[in-house]
DNA sequence: CTACCATGTCATCACTTGATGACATGAGGA
DNA sequence: TCCTCATGTCATCAAGTGATGACATGGTAG
């Protein structure tokens, strides 16, 4: 029997460690980049000595492949069923709301900058495409829209486009509208001919 | 007089040796960002010594500053005119070339990482407000269409965004389609009520 | 109790970065 | 011609990078 509570923290616990830096790393990666983050500033934040993340995750690159991974966009990675997003509307809210939380996300780090490793690209490619891309084209495959695929990509690509000048703050107007209000905007300019 | 050609490379010319800087500048800053970009890299394709950027542009950071805004983002830098874009259609065709010959671009690249340092980081905001926001904007206004201004800016940020996704990867049949089907389809979505 | 091994700490490596100043060179004026 | 200074070259610095291996420590099995 370990015979530890939950909330003290142990002083030895390889999971513990492991997981703080995962969550400083998608954070600070999320933030800034793969470049942009150096492995001390992650080992800093999680109050972690360096030396452990070549440890537990072999190489910064790898850290970085973990943190693209296991990144929430729109559920819960913990638990392995992960519900999908269910429309337009729901994949609107949750982009807007991840990024106005933690910034782009690794994910989108990774799809963004020419200098992340090309398997971490591939992952984040296969992320954006299941989180974001499947459940807009299963919409349209369900209207009988045609083009279902190239529609939806389009409608993610919007999506993304309008949280990150949001977010980031290339436009006065954009940032300091509500997120109700651009998500109605978005939704309102992206669903004028069906329904 | 000084007596030189213009085809024929002077061995000493300030002018065009920092021309050479800001060119090499602008292509890598615009593929890898800035703290994916080493001086010395911008140096080598250049073909100038790395010293040199100390000389003519001060730091690392001005260099980047002086790219950006030096940047054409579909008008012409060097002379002081720039006629606007006229309208969505050429703000559309514009950003899919501009991105599909030479990458995001400084101005995208200030605005899409956080190392960026705040002036360069203003600039490229203002740059991105008077290049492709306010076409749009006078559009709006014309047609007499409300909230103009925040209409305008969430369309900049789709066709950006779209054209991020698809020169960039992100999607199979985003990046395959022709950059007139791209254009129709953004065109098409943005544009329904009107007209 | 003791010995072992997972876990954590520390010093340090080789390398790259941006930046600086001393020096070489060549063009143009006196 | 010779001087001068803008221009270009080079060696080098201090700081920071990712990575590695030796060592300390404490929980736990025997």
């Amino acid at each position: 029997m370990k015979g530890e509570s939950a909330t003290q923290p142990r002083v030895k616990d390889a999971a513990a460690t492991r997981a703080r830096l995962l969550i400083a790393a998608q954070e600070l990666f999320g933030l800034h980049g793969y470049a942009g983050t150096s492995t001390r500033e992650i080992a800093q934040r999680s109050g972690v000595d360096p030396a452990l993340i070549a440890r537990y995750f072999g190489s910064k690159a790898d850290l970085y492949l973990a943190a693209v991974i296991s990144e929430r966009v729109g559920a819960d990675t913990t638990s392995k069923s992960e519900p999908p997003l269910e429309g337009m509307d729901e994949v609107i809210s949750t982009v807007l709301t991840l990024m106005d939380d933690g910034g782009p996300g690794p994910m989108l780090q990774a799809l963004l900058r020419s200098d992340t490793p090309p398997e971490v690209f591939a992952a984040a490619r296969a992320h954006f495409a299941r989180r974001l891309v499947e459940p807009l084209e299963h919409e349209h495959a369900a209207l009988g829209s045609s083009a279902a695929r190239l529609h939806a990509q389009i409608e993610a690509a919007t999506v993304v486009g309008i949280a990150l000048a949001r977010s980031l703050g290339w436009c006065d107007e954009l940032s300091r509208a509500s997120r109700a209000e651009v998500s109605e905007l978005i939704a309102a300019a992206l669903r004028p001919p069906t329904t």
